[in-house]
DNA sequence: TGGCTAAATGAACAGTGTTCATTTTATTTG
DNA sequence: CAAATAAAATGAACACTGTTCATTTAGCCA
């Protein structure tokens, strides 16, 4: 093993001990609250060397934005068993809610934040256009049993990714709280089988 | 005329002064970057004197959030002339889709931002309630015509308001790019005339 | 004009992201 | 092994942030 491969082989694990400080604090404290002196106290470095693996803070929390798709791409993947699409297009839904009640910040992250997303289209949304992509493509599967006849796959990916994002954004960001009278839970889950009806009989 | 009213007349046109300067920053750059020193600068005083006046800087962004809602329910009231109550609620979807396309950064605040949300919920959000009470009563006009028979309100006002937010919330933060192929706005017009399908079959 | 109150100031505090000359550490060469 | 070189880490410094507060300035009343 020369000394070039372990030279690169600790640097990538700097950049992991950096990156899971950072989550650590973030999934905490929030993006705010979390600094470049934060992560190189926790690490136990100076705030300097940061800077020697991530050009700037966002590419950090592009990294963990990354991450955040990686995550629920995987919660998704069971369900690619399921045979009938239309079962399969509501467990998704289901589970991007479910992910977004329960990784509120890494949802934020990934859907709803400015920061990270100074980036190079490409780059930066490999692992986002791999998630719409399987959106679409059970939407198309949907269409080979019938539903969703004549549909635009664009359009209508669109604003079934928008009802869902909607209500996860508005969780989110506290404006479910508009509801006086209902749990926030409640209301996602009560307003997500009104949108299955909707697609049920469009 | 006494001293008293005067004074009070000009501590209520200095907030003013420094709400329309925040506001044009605000508009131009946006949140991050609207500091007290750079409001300060623009209408000329020191930045301690804005502190004479605002409690923090959230107390400048939930003046212009208010102003916002009002702008947003200003556009909305005409629609209520629309007799037939699903030609109402399908304009008024479109209206505050037009809202969002056309002030993106009032939008933003409204609806996603997480900054001036740290006041009491009853002054802050009494602009916003009166808002979604439109949306209420619009969808009980239509169940009063037969439409969306045996929904509650509650949670069927929060499907389609979630379903506008979430293209809104994604135009405005650029998740539109996602598809490559096809340009934001019509995304959003050809979204909006899906949703309009589902909710005439509902 | 003197006294008083209210308004405005701007330096100071503790924090931020980022840069870079300097020091420390590690590797290679003589 | 020692000297020279290359790489890594440092932390002070810069320009910024929101916010506070002792001090100065301006306006009003007796």
């Amino acid at each position: 093993m020369t000394i070039a491969t372990r030279k690169q082989r600790e640097k990538e694990e700097m950049r992991e001990l950096i990156l899971h400080a950072a989550k650590n604090i973030f999934l905490e404290k929030g993006y705010a609250e979390t600094s470049i002196r934060n992560i190189a106290e926790k690490i136990e470095y100076s705030p300097g060397t940061i800077y020697l693996y991530f050009k700037e803070k966002d590419d950090i929390f592009h990294a963990l934005h990354q991450e955040g798709f990686r995550k629920l791409i995987g919660m998704m993947l069971p369900l690619q068993y399921v045979e009938d699409p239309f079962e399969r297009l509501k467990a998704m839904g289901r589970m991007y809610m479910d992910f977004a009640k329960q990784n509120k910040d890494f949802y934020d992250l990934m859907f709803i934040m400015q920061a990270p997303m100074n980036m190079e289209k490409d780059e930066c949304w490999e692992e986002g256009d791999k998630a719409l992509d399987h959106l679409k493509q059970v939407i198309r599967d949907c269409q080979a049993t019938g539903r969703f006849e004549g549909r635009d796959v664009d359009y209508l990916s669109f604003i079934i990714w928008s009802a869902m994002h909607g209500m996860c954004a508005l969780y989110c960001r506290e404006r479910c709280q508009a509801y006086e009278n209902v749990d926030a839970l409640t209301l996602m889950d009560e307003g997500y089988k009104n949108l299955i009806s909707m697609m049920a009989k469009f």
